[in-house]
RNA sequence: GCGCCCGUAGCUCAGUUGGAUAGAGCGUCUGCCUUCUAAGCAGAGGGUCGGGGGUUCGAAUCCCUCCGGGCGCGCCA
């Protein structure tokens, strides 16, 4: 509701200044500091004072002397020096919010244009860690905040199952367990074998250092993986598919879902490279280097603009390799060519099959090179592309767009964005805490990276398993007759809340140096803070149901709150939200009512803090009305309708906010 | 060397396109459970927004510079 009213009054006062002024400026439009000085404010008199040299207290008498009536604002006043404040229309704001509510968001049809989200993209061969968390926790609620806006939406997790990483832990299994295909197929069906994996990965990494001559054997493995013929191509494929399970598995915990699951071995047989590498040679994006120390290689030229260096006269320093010398294509090879068919440009297709089938019923598909199943939905053809991918990629991502550009895709190369975010890291502390030696200089760091290599990291299920302990522990606690089973159930809900909430909290460009002690807190700016206040107010209905069925079944039957709210007049909604008594009822309306606000700018800036942090406020704000307000024992009835309604409106907007962070409200806790 | 990001309370972080008296959580201290669950509420204390210059009616926010930190720049992925 918040927004609507925002843009009515800048476009009133956009429309008014070109008509009494003829003038075209910028309205800028904020929110007083206080609640006192109105709802919305602009400073748009003082940019006014200075093309029409006058006074900006005059210029903004003037506006609100002659502007006259505004749909849904009281009244117009001049603050400060020159400042335009609005008084909205309380009760009126509480009327439209209400209706608003029950509306909800718009589903997409089925040909409306398409986004790609990419996320999560964890390599085959071991668990997922925490930074993983991260990535996927973005790219999940990120999704949801696009669909909530009625975008259609494509997700998918790319896997990279021919890489160096997979074809370590190949090699581990090969040379260091000294294992078969069969033997690892049956290790494979054990519950975690991404943890077996973790600690070979490791063990293989360190191997390389006191037997340098291993690390030859990772070229030919390498390319009989990617290959996909013999003994090593069948070992990898066993350990890539049982891994990617393992991470469906983890996520799904989390509640994320997928809709396909690419993989670099289609890309390679398909020969997707081939496509795009005609493509780049055709249209001269990429050029064979004869010279420099980049002879025989295809590069293509960075310019400034995407990220080149600029070193005068040095255009090695400028140019990016493609093919090597030897005729391999490199990572940002594939990754243009994956790019071009995300968009419908490459002129190849996968197959696809059906790979699992998530919780919610919903299935996920995989890429095939032949033997794909005939009723497979479309996938690509995107309009829009999110890559969900940290920062340290940046010059990459620069690079795959540089390449779209240079084939003369400029808009698809500016619809795609490179979703950005900071790594998580571990706090030295941590780090300790887990039995990891640090070096003097990490000791010193305030945080240290997590390396899969060195197995240093903090496991997803690791964690998972003591937030979901520790929430155990309080349920219990409180509520010991409460069934087994259902206690289990809210101790995951609480457990999710706090990951999911720790995880999103922080704004994307922030490392998170990752500490138990904050992530298992449930108590201050928690997921579970925010969730308690979703209970407290089911408990006031809850105990009301109790002692009035008839009020309750009304609301039910109606569909809606307004069963309530009409039973409170107009007159005394107005006392009630009347300055300055009803001034803290009408600040929580009035964060209740701005949640569409919120989830715009949250989209604008593709930050889901913004949605976490309003939920905060706004729990905050009902835990604070909670304790001031005892709404069962309030004797008018009237303003107990007023009270009741407000709760099941805050409720709801909670409910919803929290739904964008992929977290749930929990009947008790 | 070049490029990008960051520096805000003891700690961890917010601060939307420049706006009114810079906010929150944690931690510390003090209160509040006979009420709809205290995973809560109220209060106290805590700041030269890294330093210095500039632009502006107005700067944590924009520009320059210095200091301090992170990341990237590979015929790895």
């Amino acid at each position: 509701m918040y927004h609507i009213l925002e843009a009515r009054i800048r476009k009133a006062l956009r429309d008014f200044i070109r008509r009494r002024y003829d003038a075209d400026v910028q309205v800028p439009i904020e929110r007083p500091p206080r609640i006192a000085m109105g709802e919305v404010a602009s400073p748009v008199c003082f940019e006014l004072a200075k093309r029409l040299k006058r006074a900006p207290r005059h210029i903004a008498q003037e506006i609100a002397n002659q502007i006259g009536k505004i749909d849904g604002v009281e009244r117009l006043e001049v603050a400060g020096g020159g400042y335009l404040n609005a008084f909205l229309d309380r009760a009126g704001f509480f009327a439209a919010t209400l209706s608003g509510v029950t509306k909800g968001p718009a589903e997409a049809p089925a040909d409306a244009p398409k986004n790609i989200v990419e996320h999560t993209n964890i390599n085959p061969n071991k668990a997922a860690h925490i930074g993983h968390l991260r990535n996927a926790a973005l790219g999940d609620s990120f999704v949801r905040l696009l669909r909530h806006a009625g975008r259609r939406v494509e997700v998918q997790n790319y896997i990279d199952n021919t890489g160096v990483q997979v074809a370590d832990v190949a090699l581990g299994f090969l040379h260091l367990e000294k294992k078969s295909a069969a033997e690892v197929r049956a290790l494979a069906a054990q519950p975690r074998f991404d943890y077996f994996c973790w600690d070979l990965y490791a063990r293989v990494t360190q191997s390389f250092e006191t037997e340098p001559a291993r690390l030859a054997l990772r070229g030919d493995t390498l390319k009989a993986i990617e290959e996909g013929h013999g003994a090593v191509a069948e070992l990898a494929e066993i350990i890539s598919t049982t891994i990617v399970r393992c991470h469906l598995r983890t996520m799904e915990r989390l509640g994320i879902e997928y809709d396909l699951l690419p993989r670099e071995s289609e890309i390679l047989h398909l020969k997707f490279w081939d496509a795009a590498f005609q493509q780049l040679k055709a249209r001269g994006a990429i050029r064979l280097a004869t010279s420099g120390k980049n002879a025989g290689c295809w590069v293509m030229q960075m310019s400034d603009a995407e990220g080149g260096t600029q070193n005068e006269g040095d255009e090695d320093a400028d140019s990016k390799i493609i093919v090597r010398s030897n005729g391999t294509v490199t990572y940002v090879g594939k990754d243009i060519a994956y790019q071009l068919w995300k968009f419908g440009l490459l002129g190849r297709d996968f197959h696809y099959s059906r790979f699992h089938t998530h919780p919610s019923g919903h299935t996920v598909w995989v890429t095939r090179a032949d033997d794909g199943e005939a009723d497979a939905p479309p996938f690509g053809h995107a309009a829009q592309v999110y890559n969900v991918i940290d920062s340290r990629q940046a010059y990459l991502q620069n690079v795959v767009v540089a390449g779209l550009r240079a084939l003369g895709f400029d808009s698809q190369a500016d619809r795609s964005m490179h979703f950005s975010y900071e790594i998580v890291a571990l706090t030295p502390r941590c780090a300790k805490e887990m039995g990891y030696e640090l070096s003097p200089e990490d000791a010193q760091r305030s945080f240290v990276e997590v390396s899969g290599r060195r197995g240093l990291g903090v496991k997803a299920d690791d964690l998972l398993d003591r937030l979901e302990a520790a929430a155990r522990a309080e349920v219990d606690s409180r509520h010991p007759q409460t069934p087994e089973i259902e206690r289990a159930a809210i101790a995951h809900i609480i457990a999710i809340g706090a990951l999911r909430y720790f995880l999103l909290k922080y704004t994307r460009n922030t490392v998170i140096a990752f500490d138990f002690k904050d992530a298992l807190s449930f108590e201050g700016e928690t997921g579970p803070y925010c969730q308690y206040a979703i209970v407290r107010a089911r408990n006031i209905w809850r105990k009301l149901a109790e002692q009035s069925r008839q009020l309750v079944e009304k609301a039910d039957s109606s569909g809606s709150d307004s069963a309530f709210f009409d039973s409170c007049s107009p007159e005394s909604l107005k006392a009630f939200l009347a300055a300055p008594e009803g001034d803290e009822l009408w600040e929580m309306l009035l964060l209740a009512g701005s949640f569409g606000a919120q989830v715009e700018a949250a989209l604008a800036a593709q930050e889901p803090a913004f949605v976490a942090k309003y939920a905060f406020q706004l729990a905050q704000a009902f835990n604070n009305f909670y304790h001031k307000h005892h709404i069962l024992s309030e004797e008018d009835p009237s303003r107990k309708a007023f009270l009741l309604t407000l709760t099941k409106l805050v409720e709801r907007q909670l409910v919803l906010a929290l739904d964008l962070l992929g977290i749930e409200g929990p009947e008790k806790m």
